[in-house]
DNA sequence: AGTGTATCCTGCAGGC
DNA sequence: TGCCTGCAGGATACAC
């Protein structure tokens, strides 16, 4: 579910309630999202506080005094959901782990299929771990010019180039589709194979695709929620994701669905031709 | 280096 | 109605 417009959304929510708010129970229902054991867990998380919240790829980061960092994961189905303590609200249903807050109120970490990961760093550890992901593609540090360099270095398919958290982070199924149908690139095409050009209007694809979503607060398609608990709005918005055998909004071709690197490509195969 | 396959899990839609 | 199959936003490990 979670992909970039998903969880920064979410940590747009957060950073608004979280900061302050000390840590005074935690529950964990599901060891089996941790790296460490529940009671290690619990332990080192007690009586901390929550000083901010950011971002890196698809991955929440919340800085807790200490100098400690948790870094949540949400995999295909993970929730986090803040509850004030204003809102009698229920336990969602998957709670895998939840923290219990200052003033009453909490925070649930849900998770139907258990891929997700609540992981503790030092900022140390945290450093080197964020080093692995490729850069920001919202961050204007990353040039069309530097795009198409990194695109050189690698000959496989550009769409899962682009599903590969080490070369550029936060891009995942739906949003490769949604970028390449509007850059009008052909997603078997050899990330190598791109032009300057198509770099460019790749790397623009992707930076107005994932500017729309998070304005309309990601894309639910079963699971996904805001951490207010809301339905991201950007589903009526997808183009290719999701549609085969519908129109090309632009062409009316059929969309066409294909399969490989073990994951379904929808593109349409007049406006994404395979060649030039 | 790159690709196909399997794995971790559960829920749900669609076909029969 | 009910069972079975396929498919799902992610990520990783493995053999070839």
């Amino acid at each position: 579910m979670p992909e970039l417009p998903e969880v920064e959304t979410v940590v747009g929510q957060l950073a608004t309630s979280l900061p302050g708010l000390e840590i005074r129970g935690v529950a964990v229902t599901r060891p089996d999202l941790l790296r460490e054991s529940p009671r290690r867990f619990r332990s080192a998380l007690l009586g901390a506080r929550f000083l901010g919240v950011g971002r890196r790829g698809k991955k929440i980061v919340l800085s807790l005094s200490g100098e400690q960092l948790l870094v949540v994961s949400l995999g295909m189905t993970g929730q986090l959901l803040f509850l004030p303590s204003t809102a009698e609200g229920e336990a969602p249903p998957f709670r895998a782990v939840s923290f219990t807050l200052e003033p009453g109120a909490v925070l649930h970490y849900a998770d139907a299929r258990r891929f997700g990961r609540l992981q503790r760093f030092t900022p140390r550890e945290w450093e080197s771990e964020s080093a692995r992901l490729g850069p920001e593609p919202l961050d204007r540090a990353l040039t069309a010019g530097s795009f198409h360099r990194i695109l050189a270095l690698s000959r496989s398919p550009v769409r899962s180039w682009l599903l590969d958290q080490r070369r550029v982070a936060g891009i995942g199924n739906i949003y490769a589709a949604e970028a390449l149908f509007k850059a009008r690139i052909h997603p078997a095409r050899p990330a190598s194979s791109l032009t300057p050009g198509e770099a460019r209007q790749l790397l623009t694809a992707i930076r107005d695709v994932l500017r729309e979503a998070i304005r309309a607060k990601g894309t639910t398609l079963r699971d996904y929620r805001t951490a207010a608990g809301e339905s991201g709005g950007f589903s009526p918005s997808l183009r290719v994701y999701g549609k085969e055998g519908n129109p090309c909004v632009a062409c009316n071709t059929p969309v066409k669905r294909i399969v490989f690197g073990n994951r379904s490509a929808f593109f349409c195969p007049h406006c994404q031709a395979e060649d030039q």
